[in-house]
DNA sequence: ATGAAGGTGTGCGCTTCCGTACAGATTGAG
DNA sequence: CTCAATCTGTACGGAAGCGCACACCTTCAT
């Protein structure tokens, strides 16, 4: 079930939240910003929310202002597992530029705020047509290439431990404070592990100094801490995005 | 280190075994064919040979005809782990036409065959001057995107004998024959798993008798079987695959 | 205020896979 | 033919994570 977006109607909030809040959006040179932003329209995404199923069409282009998106498998016998979070660092919907459509995985909300969309075939148009644009997409699809495929590295590899401290930085990165709004199984949903390894994981962070736990909200204590303790794989994706996309903050 | 590429002379083979043996070239229409084809050089790849190593610039773009290539990860502690196969449906350096040049992995050969090969420059020249090699290039880039994102999820949540089924038939619709050469290590590695881990997932495969073994040859006695032993990570790279690329046969 | 709903902590047996060690089998070079 | 190298089979203890069950503890609506 789609839940319906939110239009925001054209008040102050349209004018003290501009589309440049995303990072993709604020890259583009004048002039493709001059075609594209007044054809965008700003919509509230709430936590939960299934923006786009799998293998179905998508019609618009999303660029996340302060909501994250996450692009999650769902198996046959119900087991989910993420394969890559959209911020303000980046879009959702390469597949429309891609030439695809669609793609075999769902996308939801996972920590509710704004984002703009756009028409896709007016995304598209743009795409074919401006330099410039195209180089940036290229740029951010292959950075989400890299993310996916440490994805798969670290599901091999690494410990829970490691990995929720990986999911919480990817996570920590894409919002302005530092307490992230997330159950914990909701948590375990993402990472594809049980909900209980995730509260032993969490138990063994805050023991640790590094996150404060209470129901639904981590506060992150210690970044750096944090980063010592992932796997290496936060730090490659990160490097990545730092490379491909010099103006982008996010990793 | 770099092995050197055996570049073969224009001989009668370089005749029976033209570039459109691979099925990305062979979809090209015939003007964009006509500039590309008489760039590309037929190189001779052997078993193991390190294609380009991690974080290196690509100087060619690869279109594989016999051989299969695999796209692996390094980790620091020496464990491996393939994300993606490439074989006569695709090509190797994607990374050239989204414009990052070089990707966190490695690229090796890991079923020994020719391949053609094309200077970087004048394939990103191609895909940027032409929009129907480029809505091909794009396509399959999802195709892989696809790829990787299954991988993901599917080390997450199946066992040894799934993943090794799925990817025997990975393997398998690259190639014409039935057989497989590859050694039980090798195939750990590929998959992240304990060579041990292989030899009793093959046994279990052999017991049922959909494959025989020896001593790294593999074949393939029971395709279906295999299918149905998979897990269905396999099935929904293949029909993405299909769908994306409906001139080419190759999972 | 109070009961229901949702979120978190804990324990226990089980499966899968890992790490290690070693033995047998096949292949190929000298 | 023979020996060394390579590949494969097997075994065993241990670690990590799963599935399940259940006891708490907050929060929130009635």
């Amino acid at each position: 079930m789609l839940a319906a977006h939110t239009p925001v109607p054209e008040t102050t909030l349209g004018r003290i939240h501009p589309p440049t809040l995303n990072n993709l959006l604020a890259s583009l040179p004048a002039d493709v910003q001059g075609r594209l932003l007044p054809e965008m329209e700003l919509v509230s995404l709430s936590l939960g929310q299934v923006l786009q199923e799998p293998g179905t069409k998508w019609r618009y282009g999303y660029f996340p202002t302060t909501c994250i998106l996450s692009k999650i498998y769902l198996l046959e016998t119900g087991a989910t597992a993420e394969i890559a979070v959209i911020g303000r660092e980046g879009m959702a919907s390469i597949c429309l530029l891609m030439g695809g459509d669609s793609m075999p995985n769902q996308t939801v909300v996972k920590s509710a705020g704004y984002a703009y969309r756009v028409k896709g075939s007016i995304l598209k148009e743009e795409f074919d047509r401006s330099p410039a644009s195209q180089i940036l997409f290229l740029r951010y699809t292959q950075a989400l290439l890299t993310q996916m495929a440490q994805t798969a590295v670290c599901n091999r590899h690494h410990t829970v431990d490691q990995q929720l401290c990986r999911w919480l930085l990817l996570n920590l990165d894409r919002i302005s404070t530092s307490e992230l709004i997330m159950t914990q199984e909701l948590i375990a949903s993402m990472l594809g592990v049980r909900r209980e390894g995730i509260t032993e994981a969490a138990g063994n962070l805050q023991d640790a100094g590094l996150i404060r736990y209470s129901r639904g909200h981590i506060h992150i204590l210690d970044r750096k801490g944090l980063e010592a303790r992932a796997c290496e794989c936060y730090a490659i994706v990160k490097r990545e995005f730092d490379r491909l996309l010099p103006n982008i903050t996010a990793a």
